[in-house]
DNA sequence: ATGCCTCAGCTCCTGAGA
């Protein structure tokens, strides 16, 4: 079974983008981000005429977020139980025994501020939800736009990025507390390239310099990490015209 | 370096992203 997550930046800009993504890459569970719509305008039939299901959970603008699935999600969950949130971040369902929870986590701007505040307390609220759905879910997937990085690997240039945001010691407190629940980050558990990101700032050409962050991952519980066979980082819809910032992380189950 | 690029929207500038 093949799961990916992937922050669109805009899915009305992106979606031929996805859908040959898809075609390339026929994974069982695609959990989007950034979508930046409402779910009235959410192309459901365009997924279905490419052999998909999809459930998502929009937003006007900001944030927005959705799962793409060959059989349908159920138990759908939309957001964090317990944390009152005016914004579109999670969507979980239970597609084929396992748990999906799909997340675009605050970006929080600058430490300081009242937008790393809301990031910290999101974060605290994730983790105490998250705690309670593994007792339940055993085999849970955890996997989405982090926006933030584990330590010095997943930063081009740490020394000056040192304490800045996605870099600071508060967050990356609160990723390995949530990691701590039993969640293990796939991309480490196989050898991997120095410097290997999924996100490049648009300005200052990034991406052809490699100046990135490693900031989106797949986290599967202990149950699942066994049998992880594989986890990439697909950098090829990086080089689309017109990509998303991002690029998909895809494991292999 | 309060810059660089991209996207949405009360759209020809601004806020946000990361």
């Amino acid at each position: 079974m093949k799961l990916a997550t992937w922050n669109v930046n805009s899915l009305s800009v992106r979606l031929p983008q996805v859908l040959d993504w898809l075609a390339a890459n026929p994974v069982d569970v695609l959990a989007l981000q950034e979508l930046k719509l409402t779910d009235d305008k959410f192309p459901h039939q365009a997924f279905k005429d490419a052999g998909y299901e999809s459930v998502c959970f929009g937003q006007k603008t900001y944030n927005g977020v959705a799962l793409i699935s060959k059989t349908d999600a159920s138990d759908l969950i939309k957001n964090i139980p317990g944390f009152d949130d005016e914004m579109a971040r999670v969507i979980t369902g239970t597609v084929d025994g396992i748990r999906v929870v799909g997340a675009y986590f605050p970006n929080g701007q600058e430490p300081g501020t009242e937008k790393f505040e809301y990031k910290m307390e999101w974060l605290k609220g994730l983790r105490a939800w998250i705690k309670t759905e593994l007792v339940k879910h055993p085999n849970l997937v955890l996997m989405g736009d982090f926006n933030i990085t584990t330590d010095d690997a997943d930063v081009w240039d740490p020394i000056a990025l040192e304490g800045t945001i996605h870099c600071t010691d508060e967050e990356r407190y609160e990723l390995a507390a949530l990691k701590a629940l039993g969640l293990i980050d796939a991309y480490r558990l196989f050898p991997q390239a120095a410097k290997s990101f999924s996100w490049w700032d648009y300005r200052n050409a990034g991406f052809r310099k490699n100046q990135g962050l490693r900031i989106d991952y797949v986290l599967v519980s202990k149950a699942l990490s066994n049998q992880t066979k594989a986890c990439i980082i697909d950098k090829a819809p990086r080089k689309n015209e017109r990509p998303s910032d991002h690029a998909p992380v895809v494991v292999e189950i």
